[in-house]
RNA sequence: GCCGAUGUGGCGAAAUUGGUAGACGCACCAGACUCAAAAUCUGGCGUGGUUCACCCCACGUGCCGGUUCGACUCCGGCCAUCGGCACCA
C-alpha cells in the first residue's frame, strides 16, 4: 500500500535492504544480448563522496538503466584507485596505517554509493591498493620492459619538495606540483619511464577516431602532444674538428639570416665548446640558471640573458662565422637542445640581439615591413642567394631539400610530448618489480614471484628518503638470473599507472592466473560510455590511450582505443561559486539522503543543466524536487486501487480528451528517448516529466470523464520513463501496485510516431516573415487550401490592404509567409 | 601569441532540418483553501508603447555587417567570459 505523503529515507532503505541482499544487477559474461560498458571515473577514497562524485555516478546510471531497458546487456562496474599521497599523508599527520585509512574510507563510501541507487555489479569491485590488482600492476610493468617500453635513465626530472617525490611532466602545472600547488624544481635523477613517445603519432593520429569525445578535450591532448614539422641543420664549428650543432627548426626559410647560435646551459658539449677565457663567465651563468625555479625560468616576461662560449659556427649556407651563445631560453630537452637565431625575424632572438648588440640580417621582405623592427609576417625571400624572391612558406621545404643534398640538413618532426616519468619516492603505491644485480645489472622479478609486497615495517616519519627504505628486508633479494645477493628498487609506480589498466580488469575482475582473459577483455571493450571530470583530460586519458596501445603490442588485447565515446561532466558549484571545503560551502550528500532521500539527489542533480556544463547547487532546487516526486507520488497513491496493470484500450474508439492524452504521452516517450540518447539531455528529459505530470493532473480533473485503462496506460509510462533517475521511488511504486517483477526489469517504453502526431496543425501565417496569425488547420492539407485559409484571416487582410502581392511561400503543414510590397 | 568551448528574461535553461523565441523549472506577484501559517491548488510573469480592459503596435537571442520570403540557427568581421598550450625555436 502506498501512503498519503511520500517519507524518502524510510522506503529507500528497505529497498537498499532488498537489493543487498538479491544483487540485481550482476552481470551475465554469457548473455547473447548485445554489450554496454557504462563507466564512471573510479574514484580516489578520500573518506567521503562529495557532490561531484554523485553528480558523476547518477549519470553514469542513468545511462546504464536505461541502455538495460533497451536489452543490452550493461557492465556497470565500480572500483577505487586507492594508491596514492593522501593515505601517506593520514599515516604522517594521524599515525594511521595507510592500508587501514584507504580500507575504512572504501568501506564507508561504498555504502554512500549503495544508498545513491546504483546498478552497480559490486562483485567486480577493483582496489588497486589491493595485492591481488597490484601484482598485475606490477606483471604489466615487466611486459612493457619486456618490450622496451619500461626503461631506467638519468635526466633532469621535475622534483617536488613537499610531496618529496618526482613528477611526471603533466603532473606540473603552471610550474606548480598538480596536488600541492608548490614550486616544482628540476633534480638530476635515475628514474624509471614509460616510452609514451614512441606512441606520440598514432596518440595524435587516433584522436580522429574518436568521434565519441569532445573537441575540448581532443584539443586539449593535440596541444600537449604538441607536433611541430621543421628540420634539423647542422653547423660545423670554426674552432673544433670533432664538435657539430644540429639545431632544431621550423623556420628553414630564414637559414640565411643566421647571426648566432644558442645552447642550453644543460647542452651535452657545452664544455667543448667554451672557451679557456669565456670558462668562468660561463660556469657561473650555468651554476644561476641551475638555481631558477621552473617558473621564473620558464617566464615569457623576464628579460633573456646569455653569455658567449667563445666559439662560432660557419653558416653552410653563407659561409658567415657566427658566436655560439649559452642562453636558458633554449631548453635542453626539446629538438636538440641548441638554436639557429635569426633576430630580424624571430622576436626572442630579436630581443636577445638588442641586448647583446648581435648583428641582423634581413632575408624575408613583406608588407608591413619596417627597417630596424622584428618582422614575422609573411613574405619573400631577400638576402638568400639562390632562394631570392621565393615565397617563405614554400622556401622551408626547398631550403631543407637543399641542406639535405648537401648533407648539412633533414626534414624532421618534432613532438613536445615526454616521455612519463612513473617512479615515485613514496611509499604508498605498487612497488616496482625490479632488482639490482651487481653481475647482472637491473633484472625484473620472476613473473612466477609477483607480487613484490609492500612492507609493513616501514617508518613514515622519516625525512629526505622513501619510508619503503627504512623496511629491514624489503631491499633484500635475490637475482633471478644469478642467485646472487642483489638490491631491490624501493621507489614505487605513479598512481596513474594503477589507473591506467582499471577499465580492462572489470571485464575479468576476479581472475587470478591472469591480469584479464583476453577473450573477455576484447568482448567488454572499448567502453561503450566513459563519464567523468574534465581534470583527466591529458593525465589519465591520455596514459590510458597509450596503455591500450602499448598492451595491444604485447599482444593482450586486440583494440586500438579504451574509450569510445567520453563525457565530460562540469563542476559542481553552490550558488554560483565552486564548492571547497575551505570556502564552507560543501554540500553533504549523507545529510541530503537523510532529509531529502537519494532520488531527489538524482532529480535535482540532473535536472537544471547538461551534464556537460556546471551545475548550481541551490537549496531552493532541492526543495523543489522534492516537492515534484511527492507530487508523483500522490497521483499513484490516490488511484493506487484504480491502476490496472493490464490495462487495454482501442486507439480508435476513443472520445476528443482521451485522444489528447494519449498523444501526449506517446510524445512524452518519444521525447525523453531522443533527449536520453541525444548526448544525454538529462534536464530537457526532466522537463518532460513534469509535463507529462502535469498533463495527467489536467486528465483526472473532472473524475467523472477518466478512462482508467488510459489512465493507467499514462501512469505506468512515466513510471517506467522516471525509473533510471528516481530508483527507489518507481520500485516502492510498482510493487505496491502489485506488480511481480521489478520496474528496472521492465523493457522500455514504446511509442507509436503517428500516435505522437495531432490530426490538427498550427499554421503560422506570417507576412513579410513576422507572424500574423495562428490558425488551426487539417493535417495535410495542400498548398492552395494552406494559401487560401491564410488569405481569409482578417489579421492578414488587414496587414495586406493597400499592398501588392510579390509571392507567397508555403511550407507544408506549418506555416505561409506572404510577401508583400 | 596559438587552439578550443561558451554568450538567449531577475536566475538555471529550451528551441531535429533556417519557419510561433523563451518549453520546463527557480524566484517573484495575485487568487483559492485556512482563525492563521505551512503544504496544496489556480492564474500571471522579456522590454517599451497604447488602452479602463481585452486587443493591438514596436523592439528583443553578446556587437557590426551579409545571405534569405524568413536567421538564436548559415556566412564574414569583431567583443567578452571560461579552459588548454606556450621563451617548444
Amino acid at each position: 500500500m502506498l501512503e498519503k505523503e511520500y517519507f524518502a529515507p524510510k522506503i529507500e532503505k528497505k529497498w537498499f535492504d532488498i537489493w543487498e541482499e538479491t544483487k540485481p544487477y550482476k552481470v551475465d559474461d554469457n548473455s547473447p544480448k548485445p554489450k554496454y560498458f557504462a563507466l564512471s571515473m573510479f574514484p580516489y577514497p578520500s573518506g567521503k563522496l562529495h557532490m561531484g562524485h554523485v553528480r558523476n555516478y547518477t549519470i553514469t546510471d542513468v545511462v546504464a538503466r536505461f541502455k538495460k531497458a533497451l536489452g543490452y546487456n550493461v557492465l556497470h562496474p565500480m572500483g577505487w584507485d586507492s594508491f596514492g599521497l593522501p593515505a601517506e599523508n593520514a599515516a604522517i599527520q594521524k599515525g594511521a596505517n595507510p592500508k587501514t585509512w584507504t580500507l575504512e574510507n572504501i568501506e564507508y563510501m561504498t555504502k554512500q554509493l549503495k544508498m545513491l541507487g546504483l546498478s552497480v555489479d559490486w562483485d567486480r569491485e577493483v582496489t588497486t591498493c589491493l595485492p591481488d590488482y597490484y601484482k598485475w600492476t606490477q606483471w604489466l610493468f615487466i611486459q612493457l620492459y619486456k618490450k622496451g617500453l619500461a626503461y631506467k635513465k638519468t635526466a633532469p626530472v621535475n622534483w617536488c619538495d613537499k610531496c618529496a617525490t618526482v613528477l611526471a611532466n603533466e603532473q606540473v602545472i603552471d610550474g606548480k606540483c598538480w596536488r600541492c600547488d608548490s614550486e616544482v624544481t628540476k633534480k638530476n635523477l635515475s628514474q624509471w619511464f614509460f616510452k609514451i613517445t614512441q606512441y606520440s603519432e598514432e596518440l595524435l593520429k587516433d584522436l580522429e577516431q574518436l568521434t565519441g569525445w569532445g573537441d575540448n578535450v581532443k584539443t586539449m591532448q593535440e596541444n600537449w602532444i604538441g607536433k611541430s614539422t621543421g628540420a634539423i641543420l647542422k653547423f660545423k664549428v670554426a674552432e673544433l674538428d670533432d664538435v657539430e650543432i644540429p639545431v632544431y627548426t621550423t623556420r628553414a626559410d630564414t637559414a640565411y639570416g643566421i647571426t648566432y647560435l644558442v645552447v642550453a646551459p644543460e647542452y651535452k658539449d657545452i664544455e667543448k665548446l667554451t672557451t679557456p677565457e669565456n670558462l668562468e663567465a660561463v660556469n657561473q651563468y650555468r651554476e644561476n640558471a641551475k638555481k631558477l625555479s621552473e617558473i621564473e625560468r620558464l617566464s615569457t616576461e623576464r628579460v633573456k640573458t646569455g653569455v658567449p662560449l667563445g666559439t662560432h659556427i660557419i653558416n653552410p649556407f653563407t659561409g658567415r662565422k657566427c658566436p655560439v651563445w649559452v642562453a636558458d631560453y633554449a631548453l635542453v630537452d626539446y629538438g636538440t637542445g641548441a638554436v639557429m637565431a635569426v633576430p630580424y625575424h624571430d622576436e626572442r632572438d630579436f630581443d636577445f640581439a638588442k641586448k647583446y648588440n648581435l648583428p641582423m640580417i634581413q632575408v624575408i621582405d613583406g608588407e608591413g615591413f619596417e627597417e630596424g623592427k622584428c618582422y614575422v609576417e609573411k613574405g619573400h625571400l631577400v638576402n638568400s642567394g639562390q632562394f631570392n624572391g621565393i615565397d617563405a612558406q614554400s622556401a622551408r621545404a626547398k631550403i631543407t631539400e637543399f641542406a639535405q643534398q648537401q648533407g648539412f640538413g633533414e626534414f624532421k618532426t618534432q613532438y613536445r610530448l615526454r616521455d612519463w616519468l612513473i617512479s615515485r619516492q613514496r611509499y604508498w603505491g605498487a612497488p616496482i618489480p625490479i632488482v639490482y644485480c651487481p653481475h647482472c645489472g637491473e633484472v625484473p622479478v620472476k613473473e612466477e614471484d609477483l607480487p613484490v609486497m609492500l612492507p609493513t615495517d616501514v617508518d613514515f616519519s622519516v625525512q629526505g628518503k622513501s619510508p619503503i627504505e627504512t623496511s629491514a628486508t624489503f631491499k633484500e633479494a635475490i637475482c633471478p638470473i644469478c642467485g646472487a645477493k642483489a638490491t631491490r628498487d624501493t621507489d614505487t609506480m605513479d598512481t596513474f599507472v594503477c589507473s591506467s589498466w582499471y577499465y580492462l580488469r572489470y571485464a575479468d575482475a576476479k581472475n587470478d592466473k591472469e591480469c584479464f582473459n583476453r577473450d573477455l577483455v576484447n568482448k567488454w571493450l572499448p567502453v561503450d560510455q566513459y563519464i567523468g571530470g574534465i581534470e583527466h583530460a591529458i593525465l589519465h586519458l591520455l596514459y590510458s590511450r597509450f596503455f591500450t596501445k602499448a598492451l595491444r603490442d604485447c599482444k593482450l588485447l586486440d583494440f586500438d582505443e579504451p574509450f569510445a565515446n567520453l563525457l565530460t561532466q562540469g563542476m559542481v558549484l553552490k550558488d554560483g561559486s565552486k564548492m571547497s571545503k575551505s570556502k564552507g560551502n560543501t554540500v553533504d550528500p549523507d545529510e541530503i539522503y537523510q532529509n531529502y532521500g537519494a532520488d531527489t539527489a538524482r532529480l535535482f542533480i540532473l535536472s537544471d543543466s547538461p551534464p556537460a556544463r556546471d551545475f548550481d547547487w541551490t537549496d531552493a532546487g532541492v526543495e523543489g524536487c522534492y516537492k515534484f516526486i511527492s507530487r508523483m507520488y500522490r497521483l499513484y497513491s490516490k488511484f493506487q486501487d484504480k491502476i490496472k496493470l493490464d490495462y487495454s484500450f482501442d486507439v480508435a474508439s476513443l472520445s476528443k480528451k482521451d485522444d489528447n492524452f494519449v498523444r501526449e504521452i506517446h510524445i512524452a516517450i518519444k521525447k525523453v528517448t531522443h533527449d536520453i540518447e541525444n548526448e544525454f539531455q538529462f534536464n530537457t528529459v526532466i522537463s518532460s516529466y513534469r509535463e507529462l505530470t502535469n498533463a495527467i493532473y489536467e486528465y483526472i480533473k473532472d473524475e467523472n470523464l477518466i478512462n482508467y485503462d488510459v489512465l493507467s496506460f499514462g501512469l505506468l509510462t512515466l513510471l517506467k520513463l522516471v525509473s533510471p533517475v528516481c530508483v527507489f521511488l518507481t520500485e516502492e511504486i510498482y510493487s505496491s501496485l502489485g506488480a511481480k517483477t521489478s520496474i528496472h526489469d521492465e523493457p522500455w517504453c514504446q511509442y507509436d510516431d503517428n500516435l505522437a502526431k495531432t490530426s490538427t496543425i498550427t499554421l503560422i501565417v506570417q507576412v513579410n516573415g513576422k507572424l500574423k496569425d495562428k490558425i488551426d488547420a487539417a493535417q495535410g492539407l495542400d498548398n492552395a487550401s494552406l494559401e487560401e485559409l491564410a488569405k481569409a484571416s482578417s489579421k492578414v487582410q488587414e496587414a495586406i490592404k493597400d499592398k501588392t502581392i510579390v509571392k507567397t511561400i508555403v511550407v507544408p503543414n506549418k506555416l505561409v509567409n506572404i510577401v508583400v510590397k
